[in-house]
DNA sequence: ATGGCAGTGCCTCACTGA
């Protein structure tokens, strides 16, 4: 089983790459960040996705934000947003697939420490949390993928003299993020992978994907019975290289079985 | 080679992203 994570930044435009992506995979779980459409032109995108194998929920809005699922497999219990948060931005969906849970994030940016929106952030993890905990002690398997908008350590930075300290790598966010690693969740990405300058996103200007200035920003957190079964997990940086590509590339994780 | 983004929408600018 092959469960991966995107930000597409806008489904409208990145359709063609998704499509071809699922198919080059064959990958089991898609989880999407950023979709940019609201739930009516998600709607008309079900179709398309139904002609290769893919079942696709949603959780969209207009022009923002917005997060789905897409599954070769039924999608059970399918919850949308952070229960017990107030939030007009579409950010979370979760279902569970082949008896895994899986919630698909789209964390919030923040922007700056200085901005509002940096305190929005704080909050939103603060509920995230509270949140993945209860999942946590529901299902033994689970999976939180997405993109965090948190570089967990300073080398998941291309240069942390610039980034250390600043939005997506604050201590209180990398606080949040080793708050979830402490309820028994796994970086799963660097449990195979230990080398510098692994990243998952890369600014549009530049040209940072081609000097390899990104951030290691997506993430597939995994719980234990989850780490078990895992056998390997990468960022797939093929379709950062296509034509009008997303600014992030997808995460994937391979399970036995 | 000195590069100067990309997406959306009350669309030729403003806002957001990271």
């Amino acid at each position: 089983m092959k469960i991966a994570t995107w930000n597409v930044n806008s489904l409208k435009v990145r359709l063609p790459h998704v499509l071809d992506w699922l198919q080059q995979t064959n990958c089991d779980v898609l989880g999407l960040q950023e979709l940019k459409q609201d739930n009516a032109a998600n709607e008309k995108m079900i179709e398309a996705f139904a002609e290769i194998g893919y079942k696709f929920v949603f959780n969209g809005q207009k022009t923002y934000n917005g997060v789905a699922l897409l599954s070769k497999h039924p999608m059970e219990n399918i919850v949308f947003d952070t229960p017990n948060y107030e939030d007009e931005q579409k950010r979370v969906i979760a279902a569970t697939i082949n008896g895994v849970r899986v919630i698909c994030a789209y964390f919030v940016n923040g922007e700056s420490l200085e901005s509002p929106k940096y305190q929005y952030k704080l909050l939103w993890l603060a509920a995230l949390e509270k949140y993945v905990a209860a999942e946590m002690a529901m299902h033994e398997k689970l999976v939180l993928i997405g993109d965090y908008n948190i570089a967990p350590e300073p080398r998941d930075t291309y240069d942390a003299s610039i980034w250390e300290g600043q939005v997506l790598c604050s201590e209180p966010e990398r606080k949040s993020f080793n708050n979830l690693i402490a309820m028994g969740l796994t970086d799963s990405f660097r449990k195979f992978n230990q080398e510098d300058r692994q990243y998952s996103w890369w600014d549009y200007r530049n040209l940072a994907f081609r000097k390899k200035q990104g951030l290691r920003i997506d993430h597939i957190l995994a719980s234990q019975k989850i780490m078990e079964l895992a056998t390997n997990c990468v960022v797939d940086t093929a379709p950062r290289k296509l034509e009008r590509p997303s600014d992030h590339a997808p995460v994937m994780i391979t399970l036995q079985g």
